[in-house]
DNA sequence: CCGACTTTAACGGAGCGTTACGGTAC
DNA sequence: GGTACCGTAACGCTCCGTTAAAGTCG
């Protein structure tokens, strides 16, 4: 044990969904920093990274900007390692959680806009087909 | 009758809720423009152009590109205006039915997936508050 | 030493937000 | 003649996609 859990960039990127470009930018603007590099440079990421990355993926649909993400993520490591955490980053936490909550149901709500909506337009072909053929 | 039916952008803009800079930009690539202007140059909408700026809304969570919603609404309105519509204009409809309905399935998923995280952000700061005030 | 993988650097593009400055409607 | 609304540039921004040229790994 020890050298176990390391992987490149191109292995982190099939397994979560992301692109390498991605998941450079996000290093860049500092979301997702690689745990540690090679010695030739290459990007080396461990479980940890990865379970960052994947939360981001989940959180991205609703709309978050990175910057808002790199805080949230930011909070969260504070709240889990607690060796204290201010009343302000605790506030500021829960206001993500019910930010969180009503990007959740805004989203439902165009979903199922959506869904009418792809209703509607096969309804339309399917009519058009009926008149056709009968 | 004659003049009824008639929107200035800041009355649509409101109604549909989209800024201003999102309608003119809709129109400088194609995709709504306005039935008619003003004497003055201001844009001039039609109740059947905020279906179409409606419609568009609800299409977007769906994460088509606006190439792709415009060439979306020319083939459901050359089905509606039905004067002939060829083979290859269903069959490409078609298409986009078939796509929307799988990003509605994504969507759905993705959902399910945030909805997951933001109970687990809220259990977590629940779980620290009970330690902290038991 | 080869082929697969990776690096940085740089340009490009979608879809707007945001001034700035001036004209229009009433 | 206000004042609320609208017009056209034009620049900026976010979040990457996409080469290009060179280095690393096994």
């Amino acid at each position: 044990m020890g050298e176990r859990d390391i992987f490149q960039i191109g292995d982190v990127a099939e397994r979560v969904g992301l692109s390498l470009r991605t998941m450079r930018y996000y290093e860049e603007v500092g979301l997702v920093p690689p745990s540690d590099r090679s010695p030739g440079g290459f990007r080396l990421y461990t479980e940890s990274d990865i379970a960052q990355l994947e939360l981001i993926k989940q959180l991205k649909p609703l709309g978050f900007s990175l910057d808002q993400m790199r805080e949230l993520l930011d909070l969260r490591r504070r709240l889990q390692a607690d060796d204290g955490i201010s009343k302000r980053a605790l506030a500021q936490l829960r206001r993500y959680a019910e930010d969180a909550r009503e990007r959740c149901h805004e989203l439902r709500a165009q979903l199922r806009a959506a869904e009418q909506l792809a209703n509607q337009l096969e309804a339309d072909l399917d009519a058009r087909d009926r008149q056709q053929v009968g």
